[in-house]
Order: C-alpha cells, then sequence, then structure tokens
DNA sequence: ACCGCCGGGTGCC
DNA sequence: ACCGCCGGGTGCC
C-alpha cells in the first residue's frame, strides 16, 4: 500500500547493514562514491558513533560483575537490560563503569579489573557495551551481567586483543544466560534473518492494518466546530479524543501483581508508567490534519467536554501587543472578511459595535510589557468578541479588538494574585488545569492555521487564539496560560529554549507539532527545545513520519513520552538494531508499536468501502494554432539555418559532439512558436566558435543552461535517475557530477564521454550555477511589446473562462521564464491578477506566491505563471482548476508531475489542461516524440537520415 | 557475604 | 612461629 516513500528509504537503510556502510543516496552509481571509512582504531566523537549505530557488529560477549548495590537503590529484575556508563570522576577510581537499570537509576558499579579494561575501550569509543543481568532479582551485594561488545568491524580484533590483554576473553556467552533481549536471537547467525523480499513484505504490512478496531469509530465534533467533517476525519477525532482520556498502558506494558511491567526490557517499576495521550497523526497530505486537530482542541476542551459555544462575551484576554509577518492572503470566509482591510494601513476595520481605533504605534507603547514594568500585571477584561476566533496577529486587528473606551485595559501594580474574574465558563480551570493548546509548525504553514481556524471555528466560539511570534511576542506566562490556543513556530521556541521562556515554563493543555518529522534530527538543538516543552498531551502531525529509517521515528517517540523509548538506548536495542538486523520479532514489535500510537489514512484508505477522497476528473485538451504570416516567416528562416548549421556538422561527421548546438536550434525554433522575442537576432551569437578558456567557460555555461532548459535530458544517462549537481563536458552532455566523476576515475587515464566517446578530463567539466538552469534571460528586452498567436490564444481563452466564471483559478505553465514575462505584460493589459513562481525566487518568494495564490481571499490572483520545474512534488496548487501547458516539454512526465500540482488531494473542482501546439513545427514533433524522448539524440541525430531530424 | 580477604591471636597431641 | 590455623571483622567504585 502507500508510505511507498518511506519503504524505500528505509529499506535502503535496513538492507545497508549488509552493504557494510551506509550512506547511498540516490543513485546507483553513489554506492561507489562513498567516502571509505577511516581505518584508524578510531577515536571518533560519539555524534559521529552514533550516526552509525546500525552498522555496528558484535563483537562477542563477557561475564561481568556488578557490585556495590547495596549502596544504591535502582533494581532490576532476572534479565533486565542495563546501562553501562562511564564514571572518570569517581574519586575511588577514574576508571568506574557505573551499571544503570532502565530507568536511569544506579544499580551498582562494575567491578573494578573488569572495570579498568571496559574504560580503556569506552574511552575511546572502540565498542558500545550493553548489559543484561540474568540474575538481576534479589542480590544483596553483587550479581552477574552479560556484556555484549558492538562496534565497527575494523575495531573487533583491537578490542579482542585489549581485553585478552586485561586477562577477559570474549566469546558466546556461556549458555544459561539468556539475553534480555525479548526473545531475539543474536545475529551472530545469518541464518534467522530474513531475506531482502521478506523484509520487504514485513514493510508493507507495517501499516497495513492501522484502521482497524477502534480507529474506525466516529465521534461527532462539538458544535464550536463550523465545517461538517468528512467520516475519515471524526474517525481521527474520535481517535484522538480516546487517546487523551486513555489510561490503558503505553504499549510493552503489563500489570504483573502489584508492579508494571516492561516486556521489552524486563524493566519493572510499581508507578504506573504514564499512559500516551497522544499519537501521530500521520494523514496524507489533503486529508485535514489541521481540521482534525482543530476538531479535537473544540471538542475535548476539558474532561471530554467541548468547547463552550454561544456565550456572548468572553474573558481572559489580555491585551497585548504583538506581531507576526503575514500577508493579506489569508483566508476569510467572507462574513468575516469585513474586519480587515486588504491595503494593510491603519484603517478602521469595524465590524463588531462600538470600538474605537487607536493608533497602533500608540498601543505599541503604552501597552507592551517592557523590562522594567515586569510586575505590572494586567487584568483580563471583558471584551465583545468580534468574531469566531480571536486572533490577535497584526496591528490593525489588534485594534478592532482592543479601542475603544469601554475596552480601556486596565492594570495594577500588584504582584501575584491576580484574579481573573471573567464569564468565561472555563476560568476556573485556568489556575488548576492547564487550558492553553500549543501549536508549533514552521513558519511556512503558520498562516494556513490561521486560515483554517478562521475558516473552521464557529464564530460564537470565542476561541482565544494568540500567535506567539515575532520580536514583541508576549512572554507572560499568565498571558500565555490564559489562552485557548498558541500558535507559535519551531524557530520561535528553539530561540526560547536558551532563555528560560514561558513557553518552557508554562504546562500547556496539549502540544502539537505541525510537520513533526521537522525534529528528525536528535541531535539538535529544536529538536531537543520541542522535548522539553510541558504537556499530558502531545501530537505530531506528518504525511511523512518515517522519512529517513528508523532513526527519526525516534526522535517523535521521544516527544511523545513513551517509555522505554525517551532514551535512545533502550529504543536502539529493543527495536531499531533488531529490525535493521533482520530480526522479525523486532518488526512485529515496531508494528505494535506503530498501530498503537499512528493513525494514518492515504487517498487509497477507504471508509465504509469508499476511498477517503475521490479526485474530481481531469481533462486534457490540445489546442492546436497557426502562426501568423509574420511569425512564420521568422520561424523558417531560423530553420533553414538550423537546417544548414545541422546539415554541416552532419556532413563532419560532428553531430555529436555539436550536440548542445542542435538543441540549441531546436529551443529557438520552440522559442518561435511561443514568441519571436525570445529569440535572439541570429543563430551565430549562441553558436559562433570560441578560443579563449574564458569564453569557452561561458560557452558551456551557456550550454549546458540550454540542454537544461531544453528539457530534453533532464535524467543522467548514467544513473538514468534525475540529474544531481549537473555538470557538463566540453562536447556539451550533461550527467551528475558524480555519475561522470565516477565514469572519468575508474577509466583513467583513457576516459571518453559515454554519449558520443568525445575527449573527457575531469578539469573540463563544468557546473552549472544553481537555480540559473532556465533560458529565461530574454535577450531582446528593448523590444516594443507585442503578443503572438499563442498570447493571443491564451488570452482568449482566459477572457471566455473569466466571464464564464470569475472564480476559477487557472495556472498558466511554460518553459520560458521571458515567455512567462510577456505573457505577464498581457495579463496586466487585461486587468488580470496574477502570481509567479519560476526557479530564480528564493524560497520566501515562492511561499509568499503559493500563498497568496491558494488563498480564498477576494482579491488573490487568479492565475498563476508557473516555470516548468519550479517547485517539486509537493508543490500544491490545488486553488487552480485550469491549466495552460503554453508549450510542449520533451519529457511527459514533466508534463504529468505540472497537471497533478494541481490535480492532488484539495482539489475540488473539475480540472482543464489545454495544451497549446503550434501547427507544422517542431512542437508538433515533440508531441510524436514525447514518448521516445530518449532516444532524441542518439537516435534521430545519431541515425544516418537527415530527414529523421526533428525540423522539417 | 552461606563468600574472600585482612590481620590479630595463637601454637603438640 | 621468618610458619599454618582459627575465627572475628569486614565488604563497591
Amino acid at each position: 500500500m502507500s508510505w511507498g516513500f518511506m519503504r524505500d528509504s528505509s529499506l535502503r537503510r535496513v538492507l545497508s547493514v549488509q552493504y557494510g556502510r551506509s550512506g547511498s543516496q540516490h543513485s546507483p552509481v553513489n554506492l561507489f562514491f562513498d567516502t571509505e571509512p577511516d581505518n584508524l582504531p578510531s577515536t571518533n566523537d560519539s555524534s559521529s558513533a552514533d550516526e552509525d549505530l546500525d552498522s555496528l557488529v558484535l563483537f562477542g560477549m563477557l561475564r561481568g560483575n556488578v557490585v556495590g548495590l547495596r549502596y544504591y537503590t535502582g533494581v532490576v529484575n532476572n534479565n533486565e537490560m542495563v546501562a553501562l556508563q562511564r564514571e572518570p570522576n569517581n574519586p575511588y577510581d577514574r576508571n568506574a563503569v557505573k551499571v544503570n537499570n532502565v530507568n536511569g537509576e544506579q544499580v551498582g558499579h562494575i567491578k573494578k579489573e573488569l572495570a579498568a579494561a571496559l574504560a580503556h575501550i569506552m574511552d575511546r569509543n572502540l565498542a558500545k557495551l550493553e548489559g543484561t543481568v540474568p540474575y538481576g532479582a534479589q542480590n544483596a551485594y553483587t550479581m552477574p551481567v552479560n556484556l555484549s561488545f558492538w562496534g565497527r568491524e575494523e575495531n573487533k580484533n583491537i578490542v579482542i586483543d585489549l581485553m585478552k590483554k586485561y586477562g577477559f576473553k570474549l566469546g558466546p556467552l556461556p549458555q544459561g544466560g539468556s539475553q534480555a533481549q525479548p526473545r531475539l536471537s543474536i545475529p551472530l547467525l545469518p541464518a534467522v534473518q530474513m531475506t531482502t523480499e521478506q523484509l520487504k513484505t514485513e514493510f508493507d504490512k507495517l501499516f497495513e492494518d492501522l484502521k482497524e478496531d477502534d480507529k474506525t469509530r466516529e465521534l461527532e465534533p462539538s458544535k464550536a466546530v463550523e465545517t461538517s467533517l468528512l467520516p475519515h476525519q471524526k474517525q481521527a477525532l474520535a481517535w484522538m479524543v480516546s487517546r487523551e482520556n486513555s489510561k490503558e498502558l503505553p504499549p510493552f506494558w503489563e500489570q504483573r501483581n502489584n508492579f508494571y511491567y516492561c516486556t521489552l526490557t524486563n524493566f519493572a517499576e510499581k508507578d504506573k508508567p504514564e499512559s500516551v495521550r497522544g499519537g501521530i497523526l500521520a494523514d496524507d497530505m489533503g486529508l485535514g490534519k489541521t481540521l482534525s486537530i482543530i476538531a479535537l482542541i473544540l471538542t475535548n476542551f476539558h474532561d471530554g467536554k467541548p468547547f463552550p459555544v454561544g456565550h456572548g462575551i468572553y474573558g481572559n484576554y489580555s491585551l497585548e501587543e504583538h506581531s507576526v509577518a503575514r500577508d493579506d492572503s489569508r483566508k476569510s470566509s467572507n462574513k468575516k472578511q469585513a474586519r480587515r482591510k486588504a491595503d494593510g494601513t491603519n484603517e478602521k476595520s469595524g465590524s463588531s459595535k462600538g470600538k474605537t481605533e487607536t493608533a497602533p504605534k500608540r498601543q505599541k507603547a503604552k501597552y507592551s510589557l517592557s523590562d522594567s514594568e515586569e510586575e505590572d500585571q494586567w487584568i483580563p477584561r471583558k471584551v465583545k468578541a468580534p468574531s469566531a476566533c480571536n486572533i490577535v496577529d497584526d496591528d490593525q486587528f489588534a485594534m478592532a479588538l482592543f479601542g475603544g473606551p469601554s475596552t480601556v485595559k486596565q492594570k495594577t501594580k500588584k504582584k501575584g494574585t491576580v484574579k481573573t474574574v471573567t464569564d468565561n465558563p472555563s476560568k476556573c480551570e485556568v489556575q488548576n488545569h492547564p487550558r492553553t493548546t500549543l501549536i508549533i509548525c514552521p513558519l511556512s504553514v503558520l498562516s494556513n492555521w490561521i486560515d483554517q481556524f478562521e475558516q473552521h471555528v464557529k464564530a460564537d466560539a470565542k476561541l482565544n487564539i494568540y500567535i506567539y511570534y515575532g520580536p514583541e511576542r508576549n512572554k507572560n506566562p499568565d498571558f500565555l496560560s490564559k489562552q485557548d490556543v498558541v500558535l507559535t513556530t519551531y524557530n520561535v521556541v528553539t530561540h526560547d529554549y536558551s532563555t528560560e521562556s514561558p513557553v518552557h515554563k508554562i504546562r500547556w493543555l496539549r502540544v502539537v507539532l505541525d510537520e513533526g518529522h521537522t525534529i528528525r534530527n536528535p541531535n539538535a538543538q529544536q529538536t531537543k527545545a520541542v522535548h522539553s516543552l510541558d504537556s499530558e498531551r502531545r501530537w505530531v502531525l506528518t504525511g511523512t513520519p518515517i522519512q529517513n529509517s528508523l532513526k527519526d521515528l525516534w526522535s517523535i517517540l521521544s516527544f511523545l513520552k513513551l517509555k522505554p523509548f525517551t532514551a535512545r538506548e533502550w529504543w536502539h536495542r529493543t527495536i531499531q538494531r533488531p529490525v535493521s538486523m533482520g530480526d522479525q520479532g523486532g518488526l512485529r514489535r515496531l508494528q505494535a508499536l506503530i498501530k498503537n500510537i499512528t493513525l494514518r489514512r492515504t487517498k487509497t484508505t477507504k471508509v465504509k468501502g469508499k476511498p477517503v477522497l475521490q479526485l474530481p476528473e481531469r481533462k486534457v485538451y490540445i489546442q492546436h494554432l497557426k502562426l501568423s504570416p509574420e511569425e512564420r516567416k521568422i520561424y523558417e528562416s531560423m530553420q533553414n539555418e538550423g537546417k544548414a548549421i545541422i546539415s554541416r556538422y552532419f556532413n563532419e561527421g560532428t553531430v555529436l559532439t555539436h550536440y548542445a548546438d542542435v538543441l540549441a536550434v531546436l529551443v529557438r525554433l520552440r522559442q518561435i512558436c511561443c514568441h519571436p522575442h525570445l529569440v535572439p537576432t541570429s543563430l551565430s551569437s549562441a553558436l559562433s566558435a570560441s578560443s579563449t578558456p574564458g569564453e569557452l567557460q561561458e560557452k558551456l555555461v551557456n550550454k549546458i543552461k540550454m540542454v537544461l532548459s531544453s528539457g530534453s535530458d533532464e535524467e543522467c544517462s548514467i544513473c538514468l535517475d534525475s540529474l544531481n549537481m549537473p555538470v557538463i563536458t566540453r562536447c556539451a552532455h550533461v550527467f551528475c557530477k558524480a555519475c561522470i566523476c565516477q565514469v572519468i576515475r575508474i577509466t583513467k587515464p583513457n576516459a571518453v564521454c559515454p554519449m558520443c566517446r568525445g575527449e573527457l578530463y575531469l578539469e573540463h567539466l563544468v557546473e552549472c550555477p544553481e537555480d540559473e538552469c532556465d533560458l529565461g534571460d530574454s535577450q531582446n528586452n528593448n523590444q516594443t511589446w507585442m503578443s503572438s498567436s499563442k498570447i493571443t490564444a491564451l488570452m482568449h481563452a482566459l477572457t471566455e473562462q473569466k466571464e464564464k466564471d470569475p472564480n476559477i483559478k487557472s495556472i498558466i505553465v511554460s518553459q520560458f521564464t521571458a515567455f512567462l514575462s510577456l505573457i505577464e505584460t498581457a495579463l496586466r493589459e487585461s486587468s488580470f491578477t496574477f502570481t509567479r513562481l519560476d526557479g530564480s525566487m528564493n524560497q520566501k518568494k515562492r511561499t509568499d506566491a503559493i500563498q497568496s495564490f491558494q488563498s480564498s481571499h477576494y482579491d488573490s490572483p487568479t492565475i498563476m505563471l508557473l516555470s516548468l520545474k519550479a517547485g517539486g512534488v509537493g508543490l500544491n496548487l490545488t486553488a487552480a482548476s485550469r491549466v495552460f501547458l503554453m508549450d510542449p516539454a520533451w519529457n511527459p512526465a514533466a508534463e504529468e508531475q505540472c497537471f497533478d500540482r494541481c490535480h492532488r488531494l484539495g482539489q475540488t473542482k473539475e480540472v482543464i489542461i489545454t495544451k497549446f501546439v503550434v501547427k507544422d513545427s517542431v512542437e508538433e514533433n515533440m508531441l510524436k516524440i514525447q514518448n521516445k524522448k530518449r532516444e532524441l539524440a542518439a537516435g534521430a541525430f545519431g541515425g544516418n537520415n537527415i530527414s529523421q531530424l526533428p525540423v522539417k
């Protein structure tokens, strides 16, 4: 089923064990490019050792002793796992090695003779040591411990010899020393490992059963939710509410007599391990994770009771200045729109009654909590809610909320006991119970959350939302903990981590991490900052839960406070390593775990026999165009010129070595089909011979841009994958840098180009400057603007469509960014509103463009100009339901991918695609050739018959 | 610790 | 006896 993205990559990781080191990234070729592991008896820092945890091998085992039990409180069971920890500062023995139980409580020490040997090994990081105590229970003074030594293959003999020198012999454990590993056969025996095929099947099955049992129960949301939920969203709600209110033991825990027992580590304790009141919502993009969480917030507000609806008055709102970077493109339902003006000036936005405006600057000065005023506290006062969500997010809105004599903020000099007396039904809970949901997301989706709250929360539910963002954000914990929702970003939380911030002091009702996979790096400050947040209810939203490997999952489990995985050692010993070694038990445990805490549906998941979401239809039309007589004249002249050049190459037998020049002719012809102004006056400038190295360099760079923009060779012919760091050879063929370097290295010193067998030297390779691969530079931008046949056809279609339905949005796609620029002029002339996305834009500009286009705001642009290659598969332009493909691509997959940017989850309308194709031109040939694009260079140009040239 | 080790007391059978 | 043996004191690193 789904999760192919995850399966592939994690499998690769899993299987990498068998290759020795992990690290193949993209193409098979890259396998050879792995940097050699340095063979020094390593004194690696622990971080790099951490990275490779999966590739460690078992050196052997040893029975040792734990002593000094009577001095410590940590107790252990028979067969319980223990952790070994160096204690270099022990005053009695600098070789001391502590032994801790799963909970981190000290059990004792390793006996000193052995400790001396172990200290040697541990301090040099020659091996990782793991212990289990076969007879852990009821020892008064000492107990045996079975130690396993794990390390990198090249250190194996070093460790064995070293131990021998100290008088210890590593080996298989004396029989009877059973392992704490939950029935895990020691992977010294390859016979128990699964085959690659089996492992793959297991991964396939991993998430298959996720939708069983209670996960199909539905729950009606609180009345405060305005949007009606789809069945699968009601299921998500039911599941989340039940998890939040559940008291059941976390997975792998059982109650035995008076103890709670962890079946993975054999650890037991009197105290009940905390239930995981949360989990991972891993629905596919577009299934409504955000809406599901909003429904959860409103439905399970307090003690299983929903958020109150219908109270005209609310309180708990203090008047604080704040700021947030936002554009005006956010969605607003019509009835809410009135309160915001689009021009962003300090205009009144009075949709609610009886408010007076104050200039924001003055407000800021007057009300912001400066350091000197720290002891001051604002008394929240009653405010008539202007709208559903009291989103405090920009100056003018703050004004709308707080301005006016009747709502002037009061403050008191008294410290402490500021009682909040309000009509809010949940006021009493503020002191005793956390009230506030903290949502953390990447900045790029912050505005989406705001939009979604506005859209989905009913107007008479007075949900207080505070955007904790920007330099002026209110850091008063009292203020924050009186909100219903605090919305912030990972960066803010991370930044505040170092400064003892309110975010880390407050006990939150729940914490929601959006795009939770962003915390996958366990060493990142961000991850640590997020882990230290205080809340019982923790949720992770992600579309890609296990992006690269099981390692990613650990960070999430740790955030969820899932015992015993909060410490990485137990996760690694009980799940990650067994799974990566192909142990079935490990996989079963992983499956049980995922099943317990994850809800994931994809677009193909069925609810009551029907797919969760059905995509509307998609229709592709090809519109044939005739060039105007003037355009035709230019086209033919260029075609003749090109034919002459190519004939010459052909006669010289040098067509292949002038590959890029041939493509250049084709590109020029295609450009003329779009607009004559796209083409420089003469071909000769592009194709002229050059002699100096500087000129050659420049020419090659131009060629690589040309080749890339021509769309004919988006894939590297060595690895057959998409180009990764493209470089161009002197003979103008383009490959991944790594691929061609590999070829040169292997075939040295006789390296030849794999395409044309031309001379090939490492030094001659030229890289393409990042993101400059668009052939967008219009050489003739001084010419006065004029339309073209294609532009005219496009404008005609757009105008007609606008008359039919002005709300329909369109994407206009071209491979030539200069063409997009020409289209801009036409759009402006006909007063269409548009935005643009191309490869030259930075990330900020891109997200801005996407957001403004996706917005349903009344003045959001109706047209997106899109360069064919801009953006990845993730690009979501579902606001559009029309696509105009201005020029055909060699690669049909590139076109398909482009269509899918609007024909995807979230699209509600029928999608109509129009491809413009100029009759009797290279474009028609491209349509024919699209399916055999790979033969183009080698076949059409390499063949003996020049009539095969797609130049008529 | 139902051990080992230490060091003082002791000393034919 | 510069030993052996006994039995009490003692005990992680």
